[in-house]
RNA sequence: GCCUUGGUGGCGGAAUUGGUAGACGCGCUGGAUUCAAAAUCCAGUUCUUUCGGGAGUGUGGGUUCGAUUCCCACCCAAGGUACCA
């Protein structure tokens, strides 16, 4: 008997051994099949496991890996761990337990979550971000950035040797590259003068990783660097200590090389518009242009000068004031001794508060005259310059040209301080506010640019400008250069020694040059990254290995760079890795990726807009120019799956007593909800008080309030989170249902890509659909059947082929809930009918097969199939099964439906309306009026007016 | 503030080009089966009603024979974000 029930333990335990033993889902290169690479984002291996939130998207992937296969491709379709980041990083501080025994032991965990619930991953080609092997790629990618410059002319990265080459000739006068701004101009005399080092120095520039100071947020008593959100009002997240702006020399990448490419490369892509509209604003192009002011001064010589940006160069002659960020090089050199006091007082203030706090706080209007004043560049007034913390360094020049009468903030703070608000648009009236609208802009009190709309004036401004040599028309971009250095232990270390402070790289065949072993984890006594403790550090360049550190001679052997990679290093390229994940020649072979050539689509969070996705089509794009991979995008079509929120449930303190009352009883109470776990709370929100105070030990001796004899807690939808005692473990569910219906009820919660509420009490409905499936097959597996096979009805092949339609229409479509109902409707009414046709099952197990995989197999193999289903050919839909001879016409009166009327399905549209006509409800509804109008689409309604 | 997405029964949600609003599931109600429970099966379940109907997809308008779907204005929620010159 036990055979005939659906055990789903059994048959789940069966089959993912099945599929491991015989590698079902491993895919080869190069085979002569269509491909199709399908890539859920990997995870971070934490120490909390998986939540019921994470298989979401693995899930959906799966499902279309498992339909493409059905489809007759070749799908890659991998699974690996980012498994460098700071959690470990921080268990070691705490435990001195080696990052690296953390990480695996969470791996493990996740991978036997993750087998649990039958995915189908080659896993033969599994990547991991620490792994020296796969690491030693991503130092080198580092090193063919470095060995890189970006040509504007050709547009693409070029080999600094051409720039070399370049410079030799006829200096970079004639060079278009993207560089420092700094960047001295010079010849080819002046190059072949160089030293050495100067001539480093100088490449450095152009390099597309680089050394450049670069502000950070360094927290003294920490000893480290700390990241914007590890920030908490001014102070830190960890211990509550000052932080302060501060900087230092780290490795950028020069993705602003890459902006407009970045920007057009989003129109050949197929993501969502909410995830390309959020690059769009993060790479923040805006077109005007750049204004060199002189400073006045009594001394001779050069003067200073102060370069601006500006959107408007149309409202110059409304300039009254100008500002610059106090963090600005000029503000030493051009203020005043009367004023040194003030402009220090504020600099020293501003300086303690994070950029984010700063743009956070929008209301304050603070800055202080420097003394100094710039010279307009056609009136030749003095204009005021002034310094304000509105301005941000790392925004274009760090400098602007106030126009109080045509921008808010400029108009704001001339308010506050006084200063003259000029206006030059004909008819506007600002004594309120500025006019900031570009459109119905006419230019007055302005010279040569009276009576000009904007776009007019624009072009005049600039083409006066650019006749004085003070300004341009430039494009300027809001994307900032990314820092690539991190004060930490575990990650990447950069494959870089230093020869008089000078960086140079490691030759590939020595690499990877692998972390070293350190005692502590912290940053060390000095300041120095956490590598700055281990004592095995050094660059030996005649042996070309790692030597001890009192060995550095500065002649043959050097000091090692002591910055590790950020988190997003190692996830920059893994896509490309998997192809050919175990190549130790090269980062992937020609054949691998001219075959794989780019991911098909991918699937992960939205939360990754703006960091591993933007850095990965930097990356993919460098890659491209070097003719490393044969693609500029690495995804096609890209698909955010939604969070899964939790239930969260509250308990309500009473402030003023030792009680917590039930839910319906804390009105007018005083009284504060405290987190409950969710496993203490049943369907009906009613809480286990004895678990509960088990649980949390502190309340054993409060009194719990009831209502109507129970205690009913509050329930509230919050992020999923540990913090909030809301997580949902999935492996309780696959315990109690099994994966198949975890897989199946993930998916009908609702649409992928939308957030949706955690709520495990709906999953019985999934299940008992598997056990109705299962029934539906117990002639064959019981043996009853025999060997008689029973013919298909045609309403049997009706409800198969309008389920093929649309199981095949909803996974294009990443429609998966409503595929889920389809299989409920389909299996309800071929058990209503009877149906124990094989024709009918075994189409119907394959359609089943991408959602829940380990039952179909079971059912396939007892429809007598001796091989796995998996890449058994989809059912073909034919139409010709669908095809209705009789149609029940809903009959309408002025848009309301009254009755409906079986007609034949051929009849055409004037039999159709005389029919209707004929009828005596429509008489009844008409009560003898003539109808104005009738309405007849065939096959769809009639809608009869009058 | 701006950008994006969304708002449909008690709940999750369906309605692919404008054509029967509420598929499918949960929950709930009643019934069958059972000593009882679980499980299973059957029926009902948008609201309202004087049982003829009437109202109804965030709100108010509009287009249309017909609007959840298209247009305009507004409200609310979630996510993102930049005082961006």
């Amino acid at each position: 008997m036990s055979t005939m029930n659906y055990n789903f333990r059994e048959i789940e335990a069966k089959w993912q051994k099945y599929w491991a033993e015989n590698e079902t889902f491993k895919s080869a290169n190069g085979l002569d099949m269509p491909k199709f690479y399908v890539l859920s984002m990997f995870p971070y291996p934490s120490g909390a496991g998986l939540h019921v939130g994470h298989p979401l998207g693995y899930i959906a992937g799966d499902i279309y890996a498992r339909f493409k296969r059905h489809k007759g491709f070749n799908v890659l379709h991998p699974m690996g761990y980012d498994s460098f980041g700071l959690p470990a990083e921080q268990y070691a501080i705490q435990t001195g337990q080696h990052p690296a025994i953390t990480t695996e032991t969470n791996i493990k965990r996740y991978r036997e979550q993750l087998d649990q619930l039958g995915f189908s991953f080659d896993w033969s080609r599994e990547v991991r971000t620490s792994d020296p092997k796969y690491y030693k790629w991503t130092q080198w990618v580092f090193i063919q950035l470095f060995h890189s410059w970006y040509n504007k002319s050709s547009d693409s990265a070029e080999d600094i040797a051409t720039l070399v080459s370049n410079f030799e000739k006829e200096g970079n006068i004639e060079v278009d590259a993207a560089c420092d701004d700094d960047t001295p101009i010079f010849s080819a005399s002046d190059w072949s003068r160089f030293s050495e080092k100067t001539k480093q120095e100088i490449l450095l520039k152009y390099r597309l990783t680089y050394l450049a100071d670069t502000e950070v947020n360094w927290c003294p008593e920490l000893g480290t660097v700390l990241a914007n959100d590890e920030i908490v009002n001014g102070v830190s997240e960890r211990g509550g200590h000052p932080v302060i702006r501060k900087k230092m020399t780290q490795w950028s990448m020069r993705i602003t090389a890459y902006a407009q490419r970045l920007l057009d490369g989003l129109d050949t892509i197929d993501w969502p518009q909410p995830l390309k509209d959020s690059q769009i604003n993060w790479i923040g192009r805006s077109e005007g242009a750049s204004v060199t002011f002189n400073v006045i001064s009594d001394t001779e010589g050069e003067p200073n000068q102060i370069e601006v940006f500006t959107t408007r160069p149309d409202t110059i002659f409304g300039v009254s004031f100008m500002t610059l960020a106090p963090e600005h090089d000029l503000v030493a050199k051009i203020t005043t001794s009367s004023q040194k006091a003030a402009v220090d007082a504020y600099i020293e203030a501003t300086a303690k508060r994070s950029e984010r706090d700063r743009m956070a706080d929008v209301k304050t209007i603070s800055g202080v005259f420097t003394g100094a004043y710039a010279e307009h560049p056609f009136t030749k007034e003095p204009v005021p310059i002034w310094i304000g913390d509105y301005v941000l360094a790392s925004y274009g020049t760090g400098a602007v040209m106030a126009v109080p009468c045509g921008d808010q903030r400029d108009y704001d703070f001339a308010k506050h301080y006084n200063i003259p608000i000029p206006n030059i648009f004909a008819g506007i009236d600002i004594s309120e506010e500025a006019f900031v609208d570009k459109t119905n802009t006419t230019i007055a009190n302005s010279d040569f640019l009276n009576g000009l709309s904007y776009k007019e004036a624009t072009g005049k401004a600039i083409l006066e400008l650019e006749k004085l040599g003070q300004g341009q028309g430039k494009i300027n971009y809001r994307l900032r250069d990314a820092v690539f250095s991190r004060q930490r232990y575990w990650g990447e270390p950069f494959p870089v020694y230093y020869v008089n402070g000078m960086p140079q790289m490691i030759d590939l065949e020595h690499l990877p040059l692998e972390l070293p072993d350190v005692e502590k984890y912290l940053p060390t006594e000095t300041g120095e990254p956490p590598l700055g403790n281990a004592n095995h550090w050094a660059w030996d360049t005649e042996q070309c290995k790692v030597v001890d550190n009192q060995l550095v001679n500065d002649t043959t052997v050097f000091p090692l760079e002591l910055n590790t990679m950020p988190g997003w290093a190692g996830s920059s390229q893994y896509f490309n890795r998997y192809m050919d994940p175990h190549n130790n020649e090269a980062i992937y072979s020609k054949e691998a990726i001219s075959y794989w050539q780019d991911v098909d689509l991918y699937i992960g969070g939205s939360e990754h807009a703006t960091g591993h996705l933007l850095y990965s089509r930097f990356w993919q794009k460098f890659l491209f120019d070097k003719g490393i991979t044969p693609k500029d995008e690495f995804a096609q079509k890209l698909i955010n799956q939604g969070m899964i929120t939790g239930t969260s449930a509250f308990v309500y303190k009473d402030l003023d007593s030792n009680r917590i009352y039930s839910k319906g009883l804390t009105q007018k109470k005083n009284v504060i909800p405290v987190h409950a776990d969710v496993s203490l709370v049943n369907a009906s929100d009613e809480l286990d008080i004895e678990a509960f105070k088990e649980w949390q030990p502190d309340y054993k001796d409060t009194e719990f309030v009831l209502e109507n004899g129970r205690y009913i807690v509050g329930r509230e939808v919050e992020k999923m989170s540990k913090s909030k005692y809301n997580v949902v473990n999935p492996d309780a569910i696959c315990e109690e249902y099994g994966a198949d219906s975890l897989r199946l009820y993930e998916m009908f919660l609702g649409p992928l890509e939308q957030s949706k509420p955690w709520n495990t009490a709906g999953i019985t409905g999934v299940h008992s659909f598997l056990k109705k499936l299962w029934k539906l097959y117990t002639p064959f597996i019981d043996g009853s059947m025999g060997v008689v096979e029973a013919e298909p009805t045609s309403e049997n092949l009706k409800t198969l082929h309008k389920t093929i339609k649309k199981v095949e229409e909803d996974i294009e479509n990443f429609s998966f809930n409503t595929s889920v109902s389809t299989f409920m409707i389909c299996v309800n009414e071929l058990t209503s009918q009877k149906c124990t046709s094989k024709s009918i099952l075994n189409p119907l197990a394959i359609l089943v097969s991408p959602y829940a995989p380990h039952i179909a197999e079971e059912l396939w193999q007892h429809l007598g199939n001796s091989e796995s289903m998996a890449n058994a050919p989809f059912p073909k839909f034919e139409a010709k099964y669908l095809v209705e001879s009789i149609k029940e016409y809903p009959i309408s009166f002025n848009g309301k439906l009254r009755f409906k009327l079986e007609l034949p399905m051929d009849m055409g549209k004037d039999e159709i309306e005389a029919a209707v006509i004929a009828h005596e409800k429509t008489k009844a509804q008409l009560q003898g009026r003539e109808p104005k109008k009738v309405i007849v689409v065939p096959g769809k309604i009639v809608n009869i007016v009058g």
